[in-house]
RNA sequence: GCCCAUGUAGCUCAGUCGGCAGAGCACUUCCUUGGUAAGGAAGAGGUCACCGGUUCGAUUCCGGUUAUGGGCUCCA
């Protein structure tokens, strides 16, 4: 006799076990014909569990987020079902739910090809169209595996044998198609009404590079078509945003094959770069920190010293110059304590800031390299704290607190916070790992903010706090970090003098707010969509004449604003008005001073932004104050489009 | 580094089933002196990424290299 609870707390009793979608259908036939699954005491189930005791029930429909996660999944396994149908001698492996889609691992002899995926993909829209049964049956451990064996399914037969012994296993089948799967799925392929397979990739089996290379095939999918066709805009969206074609169109930097993963700022890219790069040495000198530079290049000796070598040496790049082998430096801690080892120190010389804006090197693996964002030379905006144990705490919030004032400056306001912990390649001994995951752990708590962990994602010499932000399209990019170093001070023969006398070791706190200049920049541009805020865009605004009869008049306008120490120059060109109006508002300059005959008897401009909007004229007196109004504000206020 | 794809004018891209290479925009010159997102005309511009092979002939087919793109691994 079976009491189900529902989520409104209203319960139905059934004189025998009956199956979710049946009560699904005592609450009204709608429902049952929306459930794709239910969830029972807490667990996802199948549509067709069979309910034999007292239970809480919740049908879940495509409108939940667990519904569209087995449609994702169940859309993998269709996926699947098609390939095997097309190429019977593809293997199978895993076809897991990811963001917005999902995928399927295939082994098979031959490369797909993108005429595959079509017909793939057509396949899977019949199969849907059959609108087939999902049924499925708990199986025994070995016969499980020998079932998949004698298919020829060698790679399933392997992850059954890797799955604990104690844990059921189920088959899920659709018409001449079984698949081995935790579930659940919905109750049939009709209920696959949008998806679409988006790309091919080749992807190691077991996620280890060392393993063969499987074909990785990915799709998305989502309740209808509306919004599959929604995603698929929003896709497009971020390409528009796309900071390689951005830079290139408003002539911000480029690449060239001779020096891969390495930037070449073109004079507007560069102002915004110096304009960044000064705002943060102006934040660093209002918090106590000392600016240093150091060398590129450093013997080898002083990285073997560190661990660099030996963590990491592959993606450092080596020089050489008689008979001596070089680094050329991938971070700049080493050099940092070059500088603390010049002369004694002092316990009252702690807290002691020293900033960077370092210049790094690393050779990454050539696959990595993406624009801006992933590159080989880079300037971080690094600094190292040098403190006692008891300093960590206030220095570290102190840090946190920079943090947040330099990503709402920049107009972020979504910021993520992650600790991560120790990896599982560190130096360090585990009671140092302790002593420093529980220093930032009660940092955070004290902060009250919202935070997660990280496990294993601490660097090699310490733990680490992360802090990720969200842009104008919702894409997540982690950027600041904070780490602990207690090993790499004592390797580098760092110690300063204690109140007793004793010379005791430095911790060494590495930090980076914005990371790389690069990569910020990367990501400021898309977030923008290349309209950057007043304060950070390379020209400010432009005088545009009407008529050469304006030419002087305009380029008088201009000198002034120049004087004032604006970013702004002249169009004198003998072209019209809305020709020079649509360049550079395509330019994304954010201001446009027009200056006409009127403009030039009353010594006003004509004020219009790079987004349409006609401010009317005004005298230049009132514009500047608008100027230095909204650079003030930097990117606190709005995001003008 | 691994898998797949791509590389044609400054940019965006056509094209050649192997026979002297095209468009739009940009550029140059001329005309136009125009009031808020493209005024008109003419001209110039390419070793079809690089190296090798097949071929009477290769930008096209094949192999290699390189860079870029999408993934995988990595991201200290």
């Amino acid at each position: 006799m079976p009491r189900i609870t529902l989520p409104d707390g209203l319960q139905r009793t059934y004189p025998e076990p009956v199956t979710a979608v049946e009560v699904a259908a005592d609450i009204g036939p709608g429902l049952a014909k929306a459930t794709l699954a239910v969830e029972v005491d807490g667990k996802l189930r199948d549509a067709d569990f069979l309910i034999r005791d007292d239970a809480k029930l919740r049908v879940i429909t495509e409108r939940d987020p667990e519904g569209l996660q087995i449609i994702r999944h169940s859309c993998a396994h269709l996926l699947a079902q098609a390939v095997k149908q097309l190429f019977p001698e593809a293997q199978v492996t895993i076809g897991p739910v990811v963001e917005d889609g999902f995928y399927y691992d295939f082994a098979f002899p031959r490369p797909f090809t993108p005429e595959d995926l079509e017909a793939i993909e057509a396949r899977m829209k019949e199969l849907a169209r059959q609108d087939l049964v999902v049924s499925h049956q708990v199986i025994d451990r070995s016969r499980a595996i020998a079932f998949f064996r004698s298919a020829g399914e060698e790679y399933k037969a392997r992850i059954i044998e890797s799955i604990p012994e104690a844990e059921p296993l189920t088959l899920y089948s659709q018409g001449d198609f079984t698949d081995l799967c935790r579930g659940p799925h919905v109750p049939s392929t009709g209920r696959l009404k949008a998806f679409k397979l988006t790309k091919l990739a080749g992807a190691y089996w077991r996620g280890d590079s060392r393993n063969e290379m499987l074909q990785r095939i990915y799709g998305t999918a989502w309740p209808d078509k509306k919004a599959l066709k929604e995603y698929l805009q929003r896709l497009a969206e971020a390409e528009k945003r796309d900071h390689r074609k951005i830079g290139r169109r408003l002539g911000l930097f480029h690449f060239q094959p001779e020096a891969p993963g390495m930037v070449f700022w073109h004079d507007h890219g560069w102002r915004v770069y110096q304009e960044i790069e000064n705002y943060i040495r102006a934040q660093l000198q209002s918090r106590g920190y000392q600016e240093v530079r150091t060398p590129q290049i450093i013997d080898r000796s002083l990285w073997e010293k560190s661990g660099h070598i030996s963590k990491f040496g592959e993606v450092m790049f080596m020089t050489q110059s008689e008979e001596r082998e070089f680094a050329i430096k991938p971070m700049n801690c080493p050099a940092h304590i070059q500088i603390f080892n010049q002369g004694l120190k002092s316990y009252r010389d702690l807290p002691l800031r020293m900033s960077e804006f370092g210049s790094c090197h690393r050779n990454e693996p050539s696959g990595a390299l993406h624009g801006l964002l992933r590159v080989r030379g880079f300037t971080q905006d690094d600094a190292h704290i040098f403190c006692t144990e008891g300093q960590i705490q206030d220095e570290v919030s102190g840090l946190i607190d920079l943090v947040f004032a330099v990503y709402r400056d920049f107009g972020f306001s979504d910021v993520q916070i992650r600790l991560a912990t120790r990896p599982e390649n560190r130096v360090g001994s585990d009671e140092l790992w302790d002593q420093a995951e529980n220093a930032l752990r009660a940092t955070l708590e004290a902060t009250k903010l919202e935070w997660s962990l990280n496990p294993g994602d601490g660097a090699f010499y310490g733990p680490k706090i992360d802090f990720s932000l969200r842009d104008s399209i919702g894409r997540v990019w982690q950027l600041g970090t904070i780490q602990l170093d207690f090993s790499m001070p004592a390797r580098l023969d760092a110690s300063y003098v204690a109140p007793d006398g004793s010379r005791k070791v430095p911790v060494m706190i590495h930090r980076a707010v914005l990371g790389s200049l690069e990569r910020f920049i990367g990501v400021l541009i898309e977030h923008h969509a290349g309209a950057l805020p007043l304060w950070l865009a390379p020209l400010q605004a432009v005088v545009l004449s009407l008529t050469e009869r304006q030419a002087e008049a305009a380029s008088t306008v201009a000198e002034i604003l120049k004087n004032q120490g604006f970013r702004v120059e002249s169009d004198l060109r003998n072209e019209t008005i809305s020709l020079k109006i649509r360049e550079h508002a395509m330019q994304r300059v954010p201001y446009l001073l027009i200056v006409g005959a009127r403009e030039a008897e009353n010594r006003t401009v004509a004020v219009r932004t790079r987004s349409g909007e006609d401010l009317g004229a005004m005298p230049l007196e009132q514009f500047l104050s608008r100027l230095r109004n909204e650079i003030a504000c930097r990117g606190r206020n709005v995001l003008e489009g």
